[in-house]
DNA sequence: AAATGCGATTGATACAGATCAATGGAAACG
DNA sequence: CGTTTCCATTGATCTGTATCAATCGCATTT
């Protein structure tokens, strides 16, 4: 499993990490696996572990007032889950983490991060270029929310996660994108007829 | 200019930052002052500047193939305004940034940036939150977008944003949460009837 | 193999918010 | 100081997407 994250530690920095420093990744991070439909965060609780997904499959969502669900990440092998605020400020989150397939982990803890980041210059460097990726991915997000229709959203996704398609339930790619199950199947059915 | 900078550096990481420190900010930075309705990034181009906005206001935003604006960042006082993905990465930029009111800035670059990340522990700390931070704010405008009514979204930016209300123009409010003007027109009187 | 349940599809209808259009007011400008 | 431009408001209408409801298929359980 440690070598999953090693390669996708080169990948990203663009460098090959040397043994004396992945000594110090593989003693911060701890497996742990969690079944299909099982909790890694409750509502609640403030989110204790950031996390490698190895293998498997998990969601990120919140519940609102009509007690509708409603996906803010999806993610797969080769990502990261967590939620980074209740992480960093050690304070009750708003959103739920389950696995949707039987999922392999890495974990590591706050203080353990925080260790590494002195101890590794190329973790330090990867997490520059996590924390950039992700506000970039964000950014473009929150601008297909405000602007796109819903055939433009699907085709979206498609462009820029088609590997979410035979991974996770239709229904959900429908809410993470904002759209009732039922007008995703008919944007589906739109936008492959042509 | 700079002693607001040096407020908001204290203020973010909760300590005072040592004059030797701040030698290295302030050498960093140079001034630059946008007038009203002037662009400091246009589409096409890349974002060379990372700009702390010392007075004044400022809007980012994309213009998509029917030739609509969508406002993706609203920013004042106290706020970083740039094009992160750009910036970073020194590729064109899809959006424009320009200035909702004359607008003074305290303006870097990446190299001067990663320099100073070496030269002032606190600004590399200060960094870290902000990338926090923004982390969070985008997470939940996310959120925003694919689940609140136009109602719901008003209110959001009340909560959040009210010093926006007498900064920018209506309309502008409206398109940075995705609604027509009318529409947001329509809430408001809603919203205040209550 | 029957039973159960979840997810996708399809149709009918409702509604939130967009669009089109007109008016009025206030700020910016020559 | 008049003129122009921008912005907010209001009304009428349209439309994209949600909602409600029924059916079907496939996978999982017993």
């Amino acid at each position: 499993m440690y070598d999953i994250l090693r390669k996708y530690i080169d990948r990203v920095t663009a460098a090959v990490i040397p043994d004396e420093e992945f000594v110090y990744i593989e003693q911060a991070f701890d497996t742990k696996g969690v079944k299909r439909k099982q909790f890694l965060l409750h509502e609640g609780s403030v989110c204790r572990y950031m996390s490698f997904i190895t293998s498997g499959a998990m969601r990120q969502y919140t519940i609102d007032d009509n007690g509708a669900e409603h996906i803010t990440i999806l993610a797969i092998e080769g990502w990261w889950m967590s939620d980074r605020g209740s992480f960093m400020s050690l304070t009750p989150s708003r959103y739920n983490i389950d696995a949707v397939e039987d999922t392999e982990l890495l974990v590591t803890t706050l203080d353990k991060i925080t260790r590494l980041k002195e101890q590794s210059l190329t973790f330090l460097k990867m997490a520059h270029i996590l924390d950039q990726n992700h506000s970039v991915a964000a950014q473009k997000r929150i601008e297909a929310g405000i602007s796109y229709t819903a055939e433009e959203k699907y085709r979206y996704l498609m462009r820029t996660h088609p590997e979410f398609f035979n991974r996770f339930p239709q229904s959900m790619l429908a809410s993470y994108l904002g759209l009732t199950p039922e007008t995703m199947s008919r944007v589906r059915k739109q936008v492959l007829s042509q």
